[in-house]
DNA sequence: AGGCGTGGCTATTGACTATAGCCTAAAGCT
DNA sequence: AGCTTTAGGCTATAGTCAATAGCCACGCCT
């Protein structure tokens, strides 16, 4: 799994193959599988790995704050953690088999950490649900739209990044005070 | 190009293999290299044609809108158009090769779409950048979870993204009025 | 008639996941 | 001490893919 988890940060998610992991374990390919059930297996179990490791790094970013430098921090963690690692973070974004309990757990982890800075702005009950998934998408896109090579223009990207935040928490908080815009 | 446009709608972009397109075109794996070059270059090919498209859906959206209104007009229409065609969708997240000039101008050209709308907000030079961004970070990361099933619980998806995207209109209007918060 | 381009085809290679079945050495039992 | 079990390797092999090489037939244009 260590090793599975490296690989996956320095070749990329999709580079990560059973024939690459085991030359680099020194070790025959089929060898691999009596230690894992499939490809799809190792990706489940690398996943549950890295949720667990990114709701560890978010909640300690957020530790000790509250609002909108909550928000910040957390954002601010989250893309850091992301680009160090891009194997362990593309792996986060696999959904859950909602059979498969752990995974379940690790991912609910990931959300509660969210979930709970976003409390510390006043957002509660449904309105949590929407405004977390409205900050995970905006992180999550631009995560992917980076990685990608998406943003070709000059402009820094760090800072867009930055002011994306922004934008959310200022949205976040005037929608409390205005009601639900339509 | 027109069958695989269909076929990636209908399997996913990552299950449109080439021995599948021959197979639906009813021809033999090997010949469909007289009419492409790669599985890459038929990629590259379909992203421009979808870029192409999305663009001409977006614009016929916004056409004869402008603020905030405009805004969500566009965004709608970026989420339908995604789910109605997943392949075509998935391909549009490609980062175009520098060297390629009609993908670049593809690229672009959507890009030019949601600039022009955030104009009729009254964001213009380097701020449009980092806005356009910003929007698109969040309508595509939004998407991408949500066709990864990355969106579990009950709440309505929909109702959500209708509130990210106010989210984010009020986050770009707040932040023109108050200037870049930090 | 000759020449050529278009678009098929078979055969084959090489990367990859996955399965079957064999072997060995250490661990644990009696 | 001797037997058995199990963990963890191995080879061989099948099946799916992308991709290349090289062949052939048809149609068109001269």
């Amino acid at each position: 799994m260590d090793a599975a988890q490296r690989l996956a940060d320095e070749v990329g998610l999709e580079n990560l193959t059973l024939t690459a992991l085991a030359e680099d374990l020194g070790v025959r390919q089929p060898s691999l599988y009596k230690h894992i059930d499939s490809l799809d297996h190792l990706h489940r179990s690398l996943a549950v790995r890295a949720k667990t490791e990114l709701a560890s790094v978010l909640a300690t970013a957020a530790a000790g704050r509250a609002g909108p430098d909550a928000v910040r921090e957390l954002a601010a963690a989250y893309r850091e953690w992301g680009l160090a690692h891009p194997g362990r973070y593309a792996v986060t974004v696999r959904a859950p088999d909602p059979g498969d309990a752990q995974d379940v757990a690790a991912s609910a982890a990931v959300v509660a950490v969210v979930t709970r800075v976003l409390e510390s702005l006043g957002i509660v009950r449904e309105d949590a649900v929407h405004a977390t998934r409205a900050l995970r998408s905006s992180l999550h896109g631009f995560m992917a739209l980076e990685t990608a090579g998406g943003f070709g223009l000059p402009e820094d990207v760090g800072e867009s990044f930055r002011r994306m935040v922004d934008i959310v928490v200022a949205g976040l908080t005037t929608g409390l005070r205005a009601g639900h815009p339509r």
